[in-house]
DNA sequence: CGATTGTA
DNA sequence: TACAATCGG
């Protein structure tokens, strides 16, 4: 959703295993709303609980946290706050492309498209603050720490990273958290593997990669100011961008120092440059509520009891690690 | 997505 | 054991 950088950041591929002993902070909301996209049945339905509520983004969040912590990485989910005025018709406009999709899935639905359904549907994320709340009360019962941004959740990620030698990285699909100064930005942050494509016989692979700002502006020759000028031409969450232009030609804008021509009101570089974020954040990783989760995952939401009892070893052992791990941060 | 089961 | 198929909630 965010600013489309692909074309002209170069991206290294790193082994996950290089990420051991060193904190992240993800974007929460960019990882729960993958996992809502991906984690369907094969008809398209997410997961559900006997009673109707989704559960994909808690199995998502739940597995994938597990595995981190099993590598020695930490964990911090960064949550969005109020957004700025400025994203407010993005949001609307998304909201109405969500509407329209709504529609066209339920249409398919209907007329026993199964292709088109499982497409639309997957447009259609709505994320209530009744799923925010219990993806909190998970990582709060598994001992995994969550912070509240101010406004942008990707902001304060890239603001922790920046201040708190601890977090090495922060951990988006998105390359808004460059422009906000992360100094690096890890993608793909799963369990490498392969995953075969629907329907045909394609495997594509999953390999985690990550994008070393000052590298980047080194390689591109600009500052952070001009990814940032960069940002604006092509679009942003705050702005719709100049058409015709893409990454390449917005490059040689601003190399050529020719971005005031194109009358991008200049308040909106503030929102990367002077981001509104916290400098009061702490994380500390505790050891899980056992029993809590077991009633909330398996009582409250149905997961197999089985399943969650395998989950909770691997789970007890990560934490263990990375919760002396954190002791150990604090001899720095 | 990640976990589990099925198959050779 | 290795990988494809398909559950899970």
């Amino acid at each position: 959703m965010g600013v489309d950088l692909k074309d002209i950041i170069a991206k290294n591929e790193i082994e996950l295993a290089k990420l051991n002993g060193k904190a992240i902070s993800v974007d929460a909301l960019n990882a729960l709303y993958q996992f809502l996209a991906i984690i369907r049945q094969r008809d398209g339905e997410l997961l559900k609980d006997s009673t109707g509520r989704t559960t994909s983004h808690l199995s998502g969040l739940f597995y994938r946290t597990i595995n981190l912590l099993e590598l020695g990485i930490r964990p911090v989910y960064i949550y969005d706050g109020r957004p700025p005025q400025e994203k407010i018709d993005t949001l609307r406009q998304r909201q109405e492309i969500k509407d329209s999709a709504k529609k066209k899935a339920i249409r398919a639905k209907v007329e026993g498209r199964e292709k088109d359904y499982v497409k639309f549907s997957q447009q259609v994320l709505h994320f209530s603050d009744e799923m925010l709340k219990e993806s909190k009360e998970l990582l709060r019962l598994m001992g995994v720490p969550f912070i509240d941004a101010p406004s942008e959740a990707e902001a304060q990620a890239s603001h922790m990273c920046s201040m708190d030698p601890r977090v090495y990285a922060v951990a988006s699909q998105d390359y808004d958290s460059l422009l906000f100064g992360a100094p690096v930005l890890v993608r793909n942050v799963t369990i490498t593997g392969r995953r075969k494509m629907p329907g045909k016989n394609v495997y594509r692979e999953v390999v985690p990669e990550s994008i070393v700002l000052a590298e980047a502006l080194a390689a591109l020759g600009i500052g952070r100011e001009g990814l940032v000028e960069i940002g604006l031409l092509i679009g942003t969450d705050y702005n719709e961008g100049i058409k015709g232009i893409g990454p390449k030609s917005a490059l040689e804008i601003v190399k050529a120092d020719r971005f005031d021509e194109y009358g991008i009101e200049e308040r909106l570089k503030d929102l990367f440059l002077k981001p509104d974020v916290s400098d009061n954040f702490s994380f500390s990783f505790k050891l899980p509520d056992e029993d809590a989760l077991y009633s909330f995952l398996c009582d409250e939401r149905e997961f197999s009891r089985l399943r969650v009892e395998r989950a909770m070893d691997r789970l007890k052992k990560g934490i263990e690690g990375v919760t002396r791990q954190e002791t150990l941060d604090q001899w720095f």
